[in-house]
DNA sequence: AATTATATTTTGACAAATCAAAATACTAGA
DNA sequence: TCTAGTATTTTGATTTGTCAAAATATAATT
């Protein structure tokens, strides 16, 4: 069984390893997520090769074997299942609920977990609009991309925020910039790292390229 | 801030206070509900009273301080609220639910759990017909006393089940023994150790002691 | 009261998870 | 290639919660 700090490793590599799209993660990074020191991280590195969850290769970082990588998925699940519930159910704002999935998701058991999904009506994508793995820990990843990388011109969908800043996230919806939301890029200047969106209702949104970067997007018919 | 384990600690010593209606509870009785060593019981309460958690008098027992109480009556409301949900939203079962309850108690936060609360219309009594404590600590006692303990032709109403081993719950379940039901009781004899209870619609009942003793219940009119 | 039984406390040990700070290895620039 | 800077690992220490087993205190029985 794992301690619920083993847990909270494997779903932070996991994510990780799908947003950047690595192979391996250096203990660095691993350290920054987990808000621990570089040295505790190398520990737990250790310990959580003995015991099968992850390959650590010295000085250059950790990827998830099979059995690590079934329990982050489940995680995945979990956090992204109790994050839906409490947006959908309980009516929770949306900037706080990545705190409390954070703990709830090492408590609810596999069977409270199914009942939930069923309760919620099985859904794909949560509150962010990050794709939610299934029982059998399939994941549906989407090629979005940053905001900032699309040409001036093309249609997108907003999928997700990566920023889970609570300003951040206030402004993004004040702004409409929430997941499924459909805008057109109507202007793009690098030079001044601006970038112009309307929606299909001829409202304008103006951004710069840091706040772009943290937006997800996918390509559409505008 | 309270460990988990400090939280369990808390939450039981207050349910033996309140079911025994002792003020301090030895160590022994402390070890046994936390399934810990006497040893471990003993080091837990010398930590427990460091923080101002709870009152220990060596080879005596521990009581609960104000502070101890508050948080120990927090937990009770989680606990009895979540077994609420647990049953009420989710569909479990109700042999299932205390378990499940014991984890997430420690995970939720007060946010959360009053929009649970909300959500649920303020129940006042859990599935087990056991009372939820208030937000601000009032707990509603009753003074529900095992069937073993009503004289021949009292009517009773069934308060709760304090066994909660999963067998005996589908058995009680199954023989109408839940919280709420009215039974007459119309045969008593101390030597067999029997009792027999009948139903208002007239079915009968046969219980030994031991089993008479696991469930609570209230005089009423028969 | 003396002995036996029971309850509680002590002691010494352990695993998990963490930190601070020193040591080491790697990387990039000059 | 050498050096300076950065990333990683080691080392030694700490806290929490636990156990087993020995020691001690209290209660019960004869």
């Amino acid at each position: 069984m794992a301690t619920s700090t083993v847990e909270n490793y494997l779903k932070e590599i996991l994510v990780i390893t799908l947003e950047e799209d690595v192979a391996k993660v250096p203990m660095g990074q691993v350290a920054k997520v987990l808000g621990v020191t570089p040295g505790t991280a190398t520990s737990m590195a250790k310990s959580m090769e003995r015991d099968g969850w992850i390959r650590y290769f010295p000085r250059v970082g950790v990827s998830l074997t099979k059995k690590g990588r079934k329990l982050a998925l489940s995680m995945l699940r979990r956090h992204r299942l109790l994050e839906t519930f409490l947006v959908e159910t309980l009516g929770l704002d949306w900037s706080e609920i990545h705190v409390e999935a954070e703990e709830l998701e090492h408590a609810i058991s596999e069977k409270v977990l199914e009942k939930l999904d069923e309760f919620l009506g099985r859904p794909r994508f949560d509150p962010h609009g990050d794709p939610i793995p299934s029982k059998g820990g399939v994941i549906q990843q989407l090629a979005s991309k940053p905001l900032s990388e699309f040409k001036k011109g093309a249609g997108v969908r907003i999928e997700s925020i990566v920023d889970q800043d609570k300003e951040f996230l206030h402004f993004a919806r004040k702004s409409a910039l929430v997941p499924g939301q459909i805008f057109k890029i109507t202007c793009k200047e690098d030079c001044a790292d601006a970038i112009t969106l309307k929606t299909p209702k001829g409202k304008i949104l103006n951004l710069g390229y840091r706040s772009a970067e943290k937006i997800l997007a996918l390509p559409c018919e505008a």
